[in-house]
DNA sequence: TTACTTTCCTAGCGTTCGATATGAAAGCCA
DNA sequence: TGGCTTTCATATCGAACGCTAGGAAAGTAA
């Protein structure tokens, strides 16, 4: 299952050649927004944190929205690896289990903000933003179908027993990795999120 | 354990009266940052929503900041009597069942915005309103360490396996909580809630 | 060198932000 | 009635917002 879109940029031929490194500045405007959130993030925070001019930023990226929206795709592009060993897990449990291990990684990690831009980027924001919030909704239900389809395949395997309904296990996979960022984002330790996710996996319904 | 402090207003004497509900303003302007989030609520926002002007709401409630906070404060107090259920609950699984349960409902009212306002409002936010956040955390912690002491009472009455971890099976709870309240905004039923919380509830510990 | 293309920086566009000065209006109390 | 207190609506304030015009600068192509 495809999370990601990859955006192909055209070389250029001839003119100025740009005079800072596109992806670096990507990378510093992702973590911003991981940060401080979509709305919350000003083009200020952004061209400081990216070393670029706002004429530059809107040149190179379009405005604030495409920006954060590519800053999005580098952001599950992290993730790529995650969403493979989904589909690629031994069984269903795997999969939700290295996901779960991963986010609790993920959002601690040193170097990088505490919890996971999915959750917390657009978790608010004015009206004026809803169709960003929609597209970054979209982009957790692509993640959660992903897991569902991984699911439904165990349940028709049988080594997940009958009556199990996949949309709600899914679904408590999601609640449970959309969570476990606030607590991130409030402090909580990487051990004590890898703790929760070994509880958590005691509700997997078992033959 | 108090979740939430509640403030007495003193009764004026003199002067000309206010010429609008002060406690049904203050309902708007918690509705308002429970839909659009803290910082991306803008002063006009909610002078539209509580059908007050300008010089009035700060008159009435300071400024924008603690305006939320007492909005929060109101929102919590929706809450207390789930805090007390944690509390006076025969057992600690009823009462994180019941604290799910609410939350489930609570976060899918039809008269009410999608969600949790604790979970969404400061999800993200810029540097300015980091004591905000703070604030908002500290919330989240104190309904944490609510439920992590009924939990650690059925520990020490050996309701609960000895080796359960309290905090570790509270932040489990509270990851579930928070991460419903993405679900919700994502659109999920409250059928769909309640069903995860079930699942949820099969990691209990059992003797 | 001379066009041509593209990016660079400086400066500033119009709008919205949170918050307020100001004086009239509306109530108590003497 | 005449103070006195408080709230009212009007009209902004300076700062920050997202974004861009305009011309110099730096590269390729002839």
């Amino acid at each position: 299952m495809k999370l990601s879109n990859s955006t192909v940029t055209a070389p250029r031929k001839t003119g100025r050649p740009l005079s800072f490194d596109r992806d670096a500045a990507l990378e510093q405007a992702m973590l911003t927004f991981w940060r401080h959130g979509y709305e919350t993030t000003s083009i200020v925070d952004l061209t400081t944190a990216m070393g670029v001019t706002a004429p530059s930023l809107y040149a190179a990226f379009g405005d604030k929205k495409r920006l954060f929206l590519e800053a999005t795709r580098r952001y599950v592009g992290d993730q790529d690896a995650a969403a493979r060993a989904i589909d690629d897990a031994p069984t269903a449990y795997e999969a939700a289990r290295s996901m779960l291990v991963n986010a609790a990684i993920m959002y601690t990690g040193d170097t990088t903000p505490k919890g996971c831009l999915l959750a917390s980027a657009t978790a608010s924001g004015s009206a004026a933003s809803r169709d960003v919030q929609g597209a970054i909704a979209d982009v957790r239900k692509s993640i959660a179908a992903c897991l569902e389809a991984r699911i439904d395949r165990d349940i028709a395997n049988g080594m997940i027993p009958r009556g199990t309904h996949g949309p709600t296990l899914a679904g408590f996979v999601m609640a449970l990795a959309q969570g476990m960022s606030t607590l991130a984002r409030d402090g909580a330790s990487r051990e004590s999120l890898l703790a929760i996710v070994e509880t958590a996996l005691g509700a997997w319904p078992r033959a």
